[in-house]
DNA sequence: GCCGTTTTCGGCCCGACTGTTTTCAGTCG
């Protein structure tokens, strides 16, 4: 059992307790048990191997977890799991994913009813049978029904973040536009830069607030108002995306930009923390416990001071550490786009890209970067019209041809070489050697075993060519997910071989991700941030590997192409 | 079930909105 799969039965277990009405703080253990694993680097498995003595000293895993733990990585299973669903049916679970149904509704539902599943629960409601049940009503009901529609027509749930940033812009002009002197800003996930967003959280502080809130729930792209309030309301944009707004007054915009700032488990980690130390935070302010005088909350600079932290960058803000390195006053200085000076992957039209080497290399030297390389696909990319070795050899004179011509950039020779099946590389090592860049990537077999496809890649690392290995899981967001490979022996393999990682950031692959990227540089493995563009709009998406490179801690360091040309060059040729 | 600068026992983040109530429970973030 991995992670993620150990990381889902502790929080079914926390949604079984919770419909059993449990202890709600023993539920809470849970779910903290599984956010905690969620955002783990090592494999649990390791470190059961290694010690499971050291399972304890993960945050929010105890005696009882920690056991829980070894038991599912040396059997397989989790026999209080397994109980509890010989108790209520998994199905029943699901229930909880419909908006508007907790654990509560659901118990009703299934011990009134004997709804078990989504698909009980809508025939149920059409049957007019819930609007019976204490607590319910018609109007209960038919929201219901349309929730259920809802969940089944939102594809996939979460969304890009590229794909939610314009219409947080256009949301932000709307509220502005409408009014003067509110100050609008987006928070939430969005603040965090999220590889993937639930919903836009937008923070209006000043105002009317009911005429504020008027205006916003006309916006013209509402497809429906969940919710409607005085200072707090939410709407459904015809795409799916869920939009909540909330006014406050000036003097809490500090707070309440924490506060909707996120995460929820940074927030309770500060909380918690404030209450250590005889404060209260809530959106309104800091205030003392005793006597309720407040301390803070303009600025969120306040509120971090008020519990002796220094300002959290909002993409630290996941409860991974980064309140133990505030407080000692350790926080890293995360990477800027502005520290960019390379940008390592880019194809042309000679394979699948838009644009000639020179568009290329001049729409770079605009965004802002110094050097650029050129890497085309190899001939086993047929789709992409990959080049074989006498067309590599050629596209090469190309680009000397450029380089030669226009100044302001260095253009490097490059490829983006296919790591084949077995782990060979698709080109001749008599063309690669003459490359001044070999990015190293898998475009095929994505199907493989862990084993196979890791020691694919340590292959492909050893033959001494692969200067940086790209995008190194293959995930698409919202499409496919990774490839399977350890993680740790190819990071291992990466650092021993003096081979970079790449952070690919064309927007719907960030990768690596921020997980990954914090466990490259908890390892001293060296990282790359290239956005592989095919276009030169393309190039602009170097922003969104350095989101999540700062989600990840990667200061300036960290990556190889925020170096000058000359000393990048000089640490590939090691 | 976890955790400890008040505690190995007794706490555990906090507030808005809705629909059903006739003072509040449930849900959400």
């Amino acid at each position: 059992m991995e992670n993620a799969d150990i990381a889902k039965i502790f929080s079914d277990i926390a949604d079984i307790l919770e419909i059993r009405e449990e202890n709600p703080f023993r539920i809470r253990a849970y779910r903290n048990g599984a956010l905690t694993l969620e955002n783990l680097s090592e494999r649990l498995a390791k470190i059961v191997e290694r010690d499971p003595k050291q399972l304890r000293e993960l945050p929010g895993i105890g005696e009882d977890l920690a056991a829980k733990i070894v038991e599912a990585v040396t059997t397989g299973k989790i026999s209080f799991y397994e109980k509890l669903l010989t108790q209520i049916p998994r199905t029943l679970l699901d229930l909880m994913r419909i908006q508007g149904i907790g654990p509560r509704k659901a118990r009703l539902f299934y011990k009134k009813l004997k709804v078990e599943s989504i698909e009980d629960l809508e025939e149920a409601a059409k049957a007019g049978k819930l609007q019976n049940l204490p607590g319910m009503g018609k109007k209960s009901e038919r929201k219901i029904l349309q929730a259920i529609a809802d969940f089944r027509g939102r594809d996939s749930k979460r969304f890009s973040l590229f794909r939610v940033l314009p219409h947080v812009e256009a949301l932000v002009d709307y509220l502005k536009n409408g009014f003067k002197g509110i100050e609008v800003t987006p928070s939430g996930s969005v603040r965090r830069r999220k590889e993937t967003i639930g919903d836009i959280d937008i923070l209006v502080a000043g105002g009317n607030a009911s005429k504020i809130m008027g205006h916003f729930v006309q916006y013209r792209e509402v497809k429906n108002v969940l919710a409607k309030g005085e200072t707090k309301s939410s709407i459904v944009l015809n795409n799916g995306l869920q939009v909540d707004v909330r006014v406050i007054g000036k003097g809490s915009h500090g707070s309440a930009l924490h506060y909707f700032t996120g995460s929820k488990e940074h927030n309770v980690a500060i909380r918690d923390r404030a209450k250590r130390m005889g404060l209260k935070i809530s959106e309104y302010g800091v205030f003392r416990e005793k006597t309720g005088k407040r301390v803070g909350g303009k600025t969120e600079a306040e509120v971090f001071k008020a519990v002796g932290l220094s300002w959290i960058p909002p993409e630290m803000r996941e409860n991974r550490g980064e309140i133990e390195l505030a407080e000692k006053g350790e926080l890293p200085k995360l990477i800027e786009l502005s520290d960019m000076q390379g940008d390592l992957h880019m194809h042309t039209q000679a394979s699948d890209g838009s644009h000639s080497i020179e568009e290329m290399a001049l729409a770079a030297k605009k965004a802002g970067r110094k050097y650029v390389a050129i890497t085309d696909h190899s001939k086993a990319v047929t789709v992409a019209h990959g080049l074989d070795e006498k067309q590599m050899l050629q596209h090469m004179k190309e680009i000397d041809k450029v380089n030669e011509k226009i100044d302001g950039i260095e253009v490097l020779k490059g490829v983006e070489v296919d790591i084949l099946k077995e782990g060979l590389l698709d080109l001749e090592d008599a063309v690669l050697e003459k490359m001044d860049v070999v990015v190293g990537s898998i475009h095929s077999h994505f199907g493989m075993e862990e084993k196979a496809m890791t020691k694919r890649i340590l292959q492909a690392i050893e033959t001494g060519f692969v200067d940086i290995v790209g995008h190194p899981t293959g995930r698409l967001l919202g499409e496919r997910s990774a490839y399977a490979v350890d993680m740790e022996k190819l990071m291992d393999a990466a650092r021993s071989n003096h081979v970079a990682l790449e952070l690919n950031a064309y927007p719907n692959r960030l990768d690596l991700s921020d997980i990954y990227c914090k466990m490259a540089r908890d390892k001293g493995v060296w990282l790359v941030i290239s956005t592989d563009s095919h276009s030169t709009a393309q190039l602009e998406n170097m922003i969104y590997g350095i989101y999540t490179a700062r989600r990840g801690w990667l200061e300036k360091e960290h990556v190889l192409n925020t170096r000058p040309c000359a000393e990048f060059k000089k640490i590939l040729h090691r």
